[in-house]
DNA sequence: CTGATTTTGGATTAAATAGTCTAAATATCC
DNA sequence: GGATATTTAGACTATTTAATCCAAAATCAG
């Protein structure tokens, strides 16, 4: 459904916005350590994220990532745009370039149903609904370790 | 959401399927100059299926590609995974390996809904029903060239 | 100010996907 | 049987995505 890239970049911004209330700054190199995600790597989608004014970073001893706004206001398909783009939302079900309501392909108004709910899921999720639901137990991040 | 491949793959199918009823075969050139695919990459794409037995091929003039089966026995899920295979189906939204129903990441049950009704939809969707749309002009497919 | 720590940015490599080319095999028609 | 038309198979190139490496810039702590 998406890019590598953008599964650790939504991956790597709930780690930050789980410790968002303690009011430092993550370093890439634990959000790559306690995330498993290949550090140099990280470090591109991040600095991506930060050109989007998704995250804010600080350089030097205590530097780091943070959110650049409250968890309530970030929703995950923010994350998704700045990385890979919004052509799923709008791309047919079979690749037909010219297809659209007024040109249907065979599975188009099927298909649009369910793209359209994907995009909607992604749109109201905000970081706050993911973090509340990691602390109190319902899911869990990677491989569920102790917050 | 799928391959190139994959989208090439469903066109040249969907494209034989329209025109099964003539009883004869659809060479690979006729496909790939009507829906506008390179030649020489959709002769790898239609092997596949030909191997996953969705197809039959024929050499020499008069060759071609036929369906295996009529098209009402034949669905889209079938070509997707002959090509894409089904990763996409059982996948995390934002690529956790170990999300599952017991270890569920933050967005795996609203996600999981609407990844499901993706499946069913091509799970259900046969490729006779597709060219019933595209010949009552309900749909198109590519150029919307006439039949 | 100095040294340590961290992000930034660019260059580079690796792997996967997309696309091309050509020769061989096979079937049809005369 | 011979010419022709078609798929098959493999090698090859190109592009995109994934991942690595390192030096430079910035920041904090002492």
């Amino acid at each position: 459904m998406f890019s590598t890239s953008c599964h650790y970049g939504l991956q790597a911004i709930i780690y930050i916005a789980l410790h968002f209330s303690e009011g430092k700054n993550i370093s890439l190199t634990e959000i790559a350590d306690e995330q498993e995600i290949p550090r140099h790597f990280l470090s591109k989608i991040l600095q991506l994220l930060v050109k989007h004014k998704l995250l804010i970073s600080m350089k030097g001893p205590t530097g780091g990532f943070s959110l650049s706004r409250p968890p309530e206001e970030i929703t995950l398909i923010e994350v998704v745009e700045a990385i890979d783009g919004l052509d799923m939302f709008t791309q047919c079900g079979i690749g037909f370039k010219k297809c659209d309501d007024n040109h249907p392909c065979p599975i188009h108004h099927d298909y649009k149903v369910v793209r359209d709910r994907i995009q909607k899921l992604f749109e109201t999720k905000t970081l706050l609904e993911l973090t509340e639901d990691v602390k109190s137990g319902e899911s869990i991040v990677s491989l569920g370790k102790a917050l």
